[in-house]
DNA sequence: ACATTTCTCTACCATTTGGTAGACGTATTT
DNA sequence: AAATACGTCTACCAAATGGTAGAGAAATGT
């Protein structure tokens, strides 16, 4: 029993259809990719992709998981090698997150799907995430407390700090509409105003 | 010739089939959105749509130019009757596109699709926004070298309040992940917030 | 050596998609 | 009254979609 179960080590070609899927569900929307193009993508057959995964309710299942997990990683680790100081912290975090979600808009694009996944899918995911997103309000409740952050509710400005940087990060088109370029300088400039943004709009 | 022609008053089908079309693919996502569900909508047939829309890719223009213009109508007004106060005018605008925006989230989720059009199709929503945006852009570099915003990239700034706004608007499962209700009261209170975020994040 | 499992493939299939062709009734024009 | 334009419809169609059935190569176990 080498096994491959539900969890463990896999082998490759389940991985690149995850990687290949995660790309194109997250830049074009679930439903306006089809299992043939994620197929094309990884260099496989149609067929290959639906034994990996039953349907393509299943994959997008395990995309959801996947990505989801990922972020939560991500995000987790920045938070706990960060100081225990509010604004450092979502610094740390949105410097986290912030080179993979410019560079791959697939990540969090995956998060805006959710109001456009079936009701099923957008609970598991919500699932998923639920306990960071909880520990995040506590903690800016606590903060807003000690005043170290401007007071407000601690919900509704997650919400605000979440669609900023998700929305930043996935649409690229927007930052070009405004004359935005995507070199290194331009990304070290967006990651910087991004930063300050929210200082600004959290700090007391 | 009472006519038609194609920009002057038309019959209650035609406006009907784009308004419809304005709310699936703004809340599903143009791919996602097949021309029998539109059709559907309106209660009519398909090839009704395709009478007065020769095919998708048309309609699909059409939307987005509607979209742009009400879009562009109603900030513009809201300029133009707040006071000539950079944060004033800032909750203007916010408070003219937030109701429509919360109840109706597929006119800027129209906007979300940008990156997910074809290109001719992203360049011409583009340049119907531009005049507006160069504008703002401008208006917040001179607000900021009058000292009467933090100083910062205005372009930035500009796509980080976007991105703000919109993704609150157009994400209404963000807000119910944090606990949000949808009720008057919420809805005052996301509007008070983001008000307030946006002003923080703004204010010198 | 043989049997079995693992993985990818070809061959189909029913349904849905955007789109064409043209019939049919109703206004409007002449 | 005849002719014409207008708006919606039914009848199709080729391509693409998610999915089933099962063949065949390669590794693995016995």
């Amino acid at each position: 029993m080498t096994s491959a179960g539900s969890s463990g080590a896999t082998l490759p070609t389940r991985q690149r259809i995850l990687d290949a899927a995660i790309d194109q569900f997250g830049t074009r929307g679930v439903d306006a990719v089809s299992l043939d193009e994620i197929a094309r993508d990884v260099g496989v057959r149609k067929q290959t992709v639906l034994y990996w995964f039953a349907s393509k309710d299943e994959l997008v299942q395990a995309v959801l998981a996947s990505a989801a997990a990922e972020l939560v990683l991500v995000i987790e680790a920045a938070v706990r090698s960060a100081p225990n100081e509010p604004l450092a912290r979502i610094d740390a975090v949105v410097g986290a997150v912030f080179r993979p979600a410019v560079r791959r808009p697939a990540l969090l694009g995956l998060l805006r799907e959710l109001g456009r996944l079936s009701p099923e899918h957008a609970a598991r995911l919500s699932a998923h995430l639920a306990p960071m997103i909880d520990r995040a309000i506590d903690y800016l409740a606590a903060e807003m407390k000690a005043g170290r952050l401007r007071r407000s509710d601690p919900r509704l400005i997650a919400a605000l700090a979440y669609a900023t940087v998700t929305g930043i990060a996935t649409e690229p088109e927007v930052l070009a509409a405004v004359g935005w370029r995507a070199d290194t300088a331009g990304l070290r400039a967006l990651r910087s105003e991004l930063m300050g943004f929210l200082r600004a709009a959290l700090a007391p």
